[in-house]
DNA sequence: TATGAATGAGTCTTCATTCAT
DNA sequence: AATGAATGAAGACTCATTCAT
């Protein structure tokens, strides 16, 4: 039975996350969380001390959810029916959702954060995931390669350069203007620098 | 002839721009312009109406010094007698500094200030030097493909794409950890994708 | 029988004391007590109402222990073998001890206390305790006087004059500095006062 | 000319010292001071950090008042043609004014703020006062001695005695009751143990 | 122009106290 | 009896902004 406060400790979390992904992480307050929760001021403090606890329980728990997209994605890697070609256009679309997500993105938010906590940027639930991405990455693109699916490529430099690619799309539609399209022609780029046609 | 009020304005910006190098954008306080720069309150009110005005003044100084290095850039590039295998070499060269650069970067306020800032993203000088720079760099890539130098690439896309895995590798070394090694093997692998050995 | 509450109550006014003896009156809260004792919240309102009530007993209970000394000061102030010179020094070696406890004094709570509550000042168990003292004093130098033993005072006002003295000395000792050689001065040049060499 | 800030400052000083007088130090907040002194929240801040450090201000203020009473005492004391009996009498009259004192006397606020600030105790203008007192006394109570005015009484310890005595009675006139009567009794004791009749 | 004192709104944080369980 | 979650009032402190000089 999940105790009455933990389900508290949980609304917090999921209200908080919503007004993160709204407006950042810098300009949120205690008093506008609790706000949004509709619980007093003491309430909030009996589960959190700061913003900045907050948000990493909110990071805490989007990373389970990505770890689970992460899983998939691993399986789908490892079963040797698909093609590397297939399984990169697979990773490729789910990057593309979140490049260009707006409501319900915690990117901003999140740079915010790392730009003023330097200290949590060595050892972060983003910081693993997102290592295990290019893991996974170097893996594939490694088979690929070997299968002759893929250009002869230095796997790793490549895994890595395709999440730079990604990384840079993500903050450039966040701070300058990126449509859909030009997402989709560099995704098409990328797809052509690793695959023969 | 440089008035005092001129040279006053001058010094604010300067001063500011030393500031938001340090520590960014959102936590910099009026107070604290006032207090570095060694003026009143008041005096400073007389000049600006905010850090928001302020910081836009300081992108548009840092953003002309930027125009003389594109400047130069697009002479360098012009220049039939450079190849463009050179002018790119020349190009990423720069952009590395830029990367790695800690102490002086006016990076983290700049993505700071845009995340909180979302009108300004369509007309703002940064968004202008980098649109510059994308269509430098499409010439020159068209120009490269044209000589025979570079590979058959779409030079629109590869320049962005140039532009994406820099941006991504600028907020990686602000948000998580970004050795030079890395920069170095990710500008060898951008230079691979680009120009036949 | 001492019942389970009654237990409790006792483990209550016990934990409070050591605060108040380590911290004083003022600076502590029913949070403090509450997590000191190690009983939550509502728990500590069933058995009192506020931090005054706590203290109010907490003195009680110090006095009744105090009045177990006194019982025996009188004791040995009735026994006629005993000089009454005998006796003073019995006595002032015992607030020779008070005067400069440090851990175990609930000295600068008390004062803390009368201090905000002049209400209490007229009767409470600490007044009563000092005038029984008083009285003894003054008996046991009335004597002194009768017996040839002491020069020739007025045992009422020398009475009040130690406590004076030890009245200063302890406050002295908890606002200023004062070590153990000024104490015994004092003490001696009290003796000298009232003892003929 | 005294400025306006002076001015101000001193204003605040001395409602704080009203305030401190009335109610003690511990539970004076900031807000109390802003709101006795009818300036705002902010506007206090820019003149004191804490009512701790206002009340080091008070303190300093009032020990500069009462240095006055030492000069005058001092030359008092100084001049070979009052005799140290009536220089004594001169000095316990006074400090009856201040034990007896009620509305005007920040000696409770001082006794509490040297419980709460234990690290301020070495070195304090009440201190350094105090000491001076004893030098002076002692001083004086010499010379009685040498004159064959005093008793022959070891003049250091009576000195102190004498401040033991009087801080005794201030502590006890506002823990519990001490009326006019008794005061006056203590010091004629005092007179009595050294002033042959 | 320039100053800096003054204001007051806004946020953080802690606690006494209550109350449903 | 006992718990501890919840509340809201109270106080500390900081800043953007104004204004008299």
């Amino acid at each position: 039975m999940t105790s009455k406060s933990a389900l508290k400790r949980e609304h917090i979390i999921r209200t908080a996350r919503s007004l993160f992904c709204k407006r950042g992480y810098s300009s949120i307050t205690m008093k506008d969380i609790v706000e949004a929760c509709g619980i007093s001021r003491g309430g909030l403090y009996l589960y959190f001390d700061s913003t900045h606890d907050i948000f990493l329980e909110v990071l805490k728990q989007a990373e389970q959810e990505e770890d689970g997209f992460n899983d998939d994605f691993y399986d789908v890697a490892a079963n040797s029916e698909n093609s590397a070609a297939k399984v990169i256009g697979f990773f490729l679309k789910a990057q593309r959702r979140e490049i260009l997500k707006k409501e319900d993105s915690l990117a901003v938010a999140t740079y915010e954060f790392f730009f003023e906590n330097k200290e949590s940027r060595k050892d972060n639930p983003i910081r693993n995931t997102y290592e295990d991405m290019v893991v996974m990455l170097t893996d594939l693109i490694e088979r690929g390669v070997a299968d002759g699916e893929l250009y002869e490529v230095d796997a790793a430099a490549a895994a890595r350069n395709l999440m730079f690619v990604i990384e840079g799309m993500k903050v450039t539609a966040r701070t300058m203007e990126l449509d859909q399209q030009m997402v989709d022609q560099q995704l098409m780029y990328i797809v052509d620098t690793l695959i023969p046609a």
